[in-house]
This record gives C-alpha cells, sequence and structure tokens, in this order.
DNA sequence: CCTCGTATTGACAGCGCTGTCAAATCCATG
DNA sequence: CATGGATTTGACAGCGCTGTCAATACGAGG
C-alpha cells in the first residue's frame, strides 16, 4: 500500500499514513531493492583514472562537482540516492567488474560521465543487465541510452565569432588533448568560424595543449616568439587560458590591451582571476539533473510526458558565452 | 564462507573461489545489508542548504570535492560504497528524518562534513542508532565519535608570522562569517600572533566579511579609503583575497610590490591567478580518507591496531604554508 | 432475497544472503 | 576397536519488503 496503490479507502489510508509519519518509519532500501521493487539508487560512474589523478594533485574536480549538484538536487526531490562509484576504464575486465557492481548495488539506474560516456563495453553490459542509462556528453552511439551533450563544435565556433566581431584577425588557438573528442570538436568550431570569416589561421597558430595550465604558458611563449603578431588567443579550456595569461604577463604583455584571451568552462578561477576570463559555460548541473530525472521512471505516479518526449535522441542543451574583461577590441 | 571464515579446507575454498571468479559472481549488497551482515556502505552527510547555494550559483564545490576523492580513495580500497546524502540541517524533523535515513540505507558509517560536524541531534541519533560516524573540522564535543580536524587557529598565527617575518608590521585582516567558529579561530590566531610580536591591530584594521570575493573587494576598499597604511592584508580564505587582490588592482596597488595579500583554503583560482596566492592548504581530502577508513572495522580480517590507536581522540592532520608570489618583503 | 461481478483486504511465498545450530566427519587417545 | 572431543559441513530460519492470489465484503441487478 506505501506504494500508493489505487483502491484503498481514504480513511484507512490516513490512519496508516499517520502511524508511518508519528513512527518515523521508513521503508528499508535494502529490503525493498531485495524484493524486487527499484532500489532508489542511482549510481554515477566516474573515471577512476582521472579521479585518482586529481587527487594526487591534491585539487578538487570542478565538473565533477557541478555535475554532481545536479544529479544530488534531482535525486533528493524523489527520495532516491546518489551513489559515487569510481571505475576503471583501462582494466581489461571492466566487463566482468561492471556487471559485478550492477549485481551488487542493483542501481535503479547510472549515468555515464565525460570522458567515459561512450564506452562500448560499458554500454553493452549496461544493456544486457537492464539498467538505464544517461550519458553525459557522450561522442558516438548517440542512439544509446539518454544522451545529454552540449554543442561543443557551435560553442567554439561561437567565441571565435566573438573575437573576430571584436575586430581580430590574427587569432591563435590552443587545443586540448587531441585523443579527447571534445578538443577535436572545439578546434573544428574555431577553424570553421575562422574559414567562414575568410579568415586565414597562421603557421604555428594553433598549438597543441593538454588542458593544463603550463600548457597554456608553453603555448603563448610559443605565440609570442614565433612573432606571429597574434592579437587574440582562444584556450580549449580555462586552465590553459589562464596559463596563457599568466605567460603574456610574465613578458609584459598585457590582457586585454595587448591581447585578447579566451577560455572554455567556466572554472572557478576563470572568474576570480585578476582579468576575469571570458567563456564558455556549460550547463553541467543542468545536464546532470536531467540525466538523473530520466533515470527515475514514474516517480509517485506522475507521468511527464513532455520529459520523455524531449528526450528523445541525443538532448542538447545550450551553453553561455560569457564576456567578461580578458576579451577586448583589437 | 565467503566472509573468509577461518575453518575451511582449502581445496574446498580455491574450487570455490575458482567458480566465483569465472562466474563473475558477486554478492548482493540489498541481501546482505538486510540479512544482518555489513551494508558497505558509508554515507556522506552534507548540507542541504550550503549546496543549493552552490548548485544556484552554478560554481562547484572544490572542499566538497576533494572530501569526496579522499573517501572515494580509501572506499574503494576496501570495497565499499558511497553514497552522498544531502540533509537539512536547518529542519526541524531533523532528527526524524535522519534516523529515518538511518534505517533506511542502514550505512556502514556516516561521515559528517563541515560546518555541520557538530549538530547535537545529528551526533544524538547517531549514536542511538549505533551507526559509527567520522566528524571532519568538528567544533565542539570533540570526544563524540572519530574527529579529524585542522589547527585554524594555529594555521593562521603562522601566516601572520609569515607576514610579520617578511618584515610587514601594519597587517589589515579580513574575517569570515563569524558564524562559523573556523572563521573566529582564524581571527583569534592571527590576533594572537600580531600581540606576540608586540604588534597593534589598528582599529579599523580587521574588516568583517563572509567568505565571498566581494567582500574581500569591500575590505580593500575599506581599508585603503581608512588610510591606515597597511602593508599585507590577511584574508581568512581565498576568494576573499581575491577580491582584495582585484579590488587592490583596480585601483593601482600591485601586488606583492605596494601590498602582500594572503589567503586561506589554497582553492584552484589561488593557483592559477595572475598573481599566484600565498595561502594554506587543508589536507581535505587526507581527512576525508582518514575518517573513512576508521568507519571499516575489520576489514578482510586485518586489524589495524596503529590506527585505533592514532584515532583515540581528536586527529589534527598537518596543514601547509605554501608562499606563492602575492607575498613579498614589506 | 439470492447470485454474480467487483472493490478491498489479508495471507504468504520468496528475493539472496547471514548466523546459528545440528549433523557428519575426523583424529587421537584408552 | 570403541569413545570423546574437535573440526568441518549442511540445513534452515529469518532479515523487511513486494507481488500475487485467495478470501472476504460490498453493490447491483434479477
Amino acid at each position: 500500500m506505501l506504494n500508493g496503490e489505487a483502491n484503498v479507502t481514504p480513511g484507512l489510508r490516513d490512519r496508516v499514513m499517520a502511524a508511518v509519519e508519528s513512527l518515523g518509519y521508513r521503508r528499508s532500501l535494502s529490503a525493498r531493492s531485495l524484493a524486487g521493487a527499484s532500489s532508489s539508487i542511482i549510481a554515477a560512474l566516474v573515471d577512476a583514472e582521472l579521479t585518482i589523478e586529481h587527487w594526487r594533485s591534491g585539487r578538487g574536480n570542478d565538473y565533477l562537482s557541478r555535475l554532481e549538484m545536479g544529479a544530488l538536487m534531482e535525486v533528493r526531490r524523489t527520495d532516491h540516492h546518489l551513489m559515487i562509484e569510481l571505475v576503471d576504464y583501462a582494466s581489461e575486465s571492466l566487463g566482468r567488474d561492471l556487471s559485478a557492481l550492477l549485481t551488487s548495488i542493483r542501481p535503479q539506474g547510472v549515468i555515464l560521465t565525460p570522458p567515459n560516456s561512450d564506452h562500448p563495453v560499458v554500454l553493452d553490459v549496461l544493456d544486457e543487465a537492464g539498467v538505464a542509462y544517461a550519458r553525459i556528453g557522450p561522442e558516438r552511439d548517440l542512439q544509446r541510452g539518454v544522451c545529454i551533450a552540449m554543442d561543443e563544435r557551435q560553442a567554439a565556433y561561437d567565441m571565435t565569432a566573438h573575437l573576430i566581431a571584436l575586430g581580430h584577425r590574427r587569432i591563435g588557438f590552443v587545443t586540448g588533448p587531441v585523443a579527447y573528442v571534445a578538443s577535436r570538436r572545439r578546434l573544428d568550431g574555431f577553424l570553421s568560424a575562422m574559414a567562414d570569416n575568410g579568415l586565414s589561421v597562421a603557421d604555428g597558430a594553433v598549438a597543441y595543449g593538454d588542458f593544463t595550465f603550463q600548457s597554456g604558458v608553453s603555448a603563448i611563449n610559443a605565440f609570442l616568439g614565433a612573432g606571429l603578431g597574434l592579437t587574440a588567443i582562444f584556450a580549449s579550456n580555462d586552465d590553459t587560458a589562464l596559463g596563457v595569461l599568466q605567460g603574456a604577463a610574465a613578458r609584459g604583455v598585457r590582457a586585454p590591451e595587448d591581447i585578447s584571451v579566451a577560455g572554455f568552462d567556466d572554472t572557478p578561477a576563470a572568474m576570480f582571476g585578476t582579468t576575469a576570463l571570458t567563456t564558455i559555460r556549460q550547463p553541467v548541473s543542468e545536464m546532470a539533473a536531467i540525466a538523473a530525472r530520466h533515470l527515475m521512471p514514474v516517480i509517485s505516479g506522475v507521468q511527464d510526458e513532455a520529459l520523455k518526449q524531449s528526450l528523445e535522441g541525443c538532448l542538447i542543451v545550450p551553453y553561455e558565452l560569457i564576456v567578461r574583461r580578458s576579451t577586448g577590441a583589437a
């Protein structure tokens, strides 16, 4: 009856509910899960290797933190629980590990987080186990599971257009690790925007970075050393952009007076630096919230048809181009 | 037998284990938990209000993220699971809510996170339910549960001493919200260090902030406006220090040439700003890892006596004073 | 007033495991 | 070879719930 069955006399229900309330009774998660009902658990699968790296460096993970908050907000609304699971995507026993995990915790749904929303083995295991899953920022096989993504290419395109609109003509770009599709998409957006505006990208105006602060410093040094006369730099993420900014400052090149710098991600550091960064903000929390929402079918009898509709295929969420002090007229 | 019972014939054990392995079998968490064994779940209790605030602002929570990583690392080592639970500490039904939560998920242990490691109702409920708990950064009742903390006062004292050693004599301080004991401890450390070095704190040299960037901007403006001739500012956290830095820069006051600025926390922004911040780094991950470790008794038959010993009373973990560019000789 | 169809309630097996306790087996003596 | 004690194995109840199905109560039509 506690499941909201339809046929109960109102009086009975009220009395039971009152008792339930006064006793502070709550169904045991384990028992329900065991007996076959939903476990009320949403598991977020997080790349172990990446996390260990972060942990070693002693830094938090802003992206993950935002993602988690979004999921938490949604999960809380519906009296579910969020479990964070580290998974070793490089392991050769990935498939077995994961299916063991699934039988062990029996999650009602799984949220796949970047950069591992695509692993075919994972998707297979999930499909086979019949566990619903949502993929944040997937890159291929967009028809599998629920996909929630941002248009990285278009965002980079827009940022480039922003710089061009500011009057910049010679623009440099710093990539992320080419292994990430997101990196390639951003580069693609940049190149397309340049081409569409009839601008050429000079030799050496694209530096290959790895999303680190240091790679930004290296890039700006290379750019400055090459004497390309760049008036703007678009870095593939904020850390890199911050590196560019600092590297430039170290050589007496001021932003935005001498050079404009744009980033991507809107990390906290972007806002609070001495020169606040123009950047792209991803609605990470919202993506996670949408993901979580999808994973709970028919909560408290409320069917959300509109939601279900909107989840057919890959859901593209809007980004935001945030203009701050680091970019200015050429 | 799967629990590692002592008396089994080696041959039998091996064969069973082989079968277990090859079938990818894994015990069901729900079933074990229901049947009375440990649930293998560690629940981290996080302040809902604070999280919602963070979420609204669209920013991640670096502190929480680091905390979580530490817990994850430990939890993973021992094949446990981490559940993040938002709890509304302001709710009048807090006690009931929490005990309902406990009976619902039946966690093996609970990690209490700041600024809510002290709520007496929570501790009572936990005690009553017989659930082990660890408290990160507690402020009172240090004999209850396992406490893991940092010496905030001493850290602030050290930072002040650092500034004094640099030759600063007129030092300003920006507090955090006075409601937080941590804020008060930091102020106390500052004042003590000044007094111990025979330095006086000028009227108006202590500004009351609230841990935000904006409060740093306000503070520096007030300081500069009052013409106190301060040569160094110690802000109670990094966001505030960054505000001080930016406010100073906006008025043409350079750091560290004209003024030294120190923060507290070592957030990512502290490192990556144009003027990297001298700050105090808390070993948040380690604290969480220690907390998690304590909550799993006798994992895989290994008794860690040394650990148990060290956990008697409040465990004080070492902080680190990180000197970067923002502080220099007076 | 009786019968049948339907709304409501009660009873109970079983989910996969653990802890306990009895049964079976073993070994070393007398 | 029998006996007692220690060790190993097997059997099974029960953890708290859910889903199913039978039992009961109720209402309407004949």
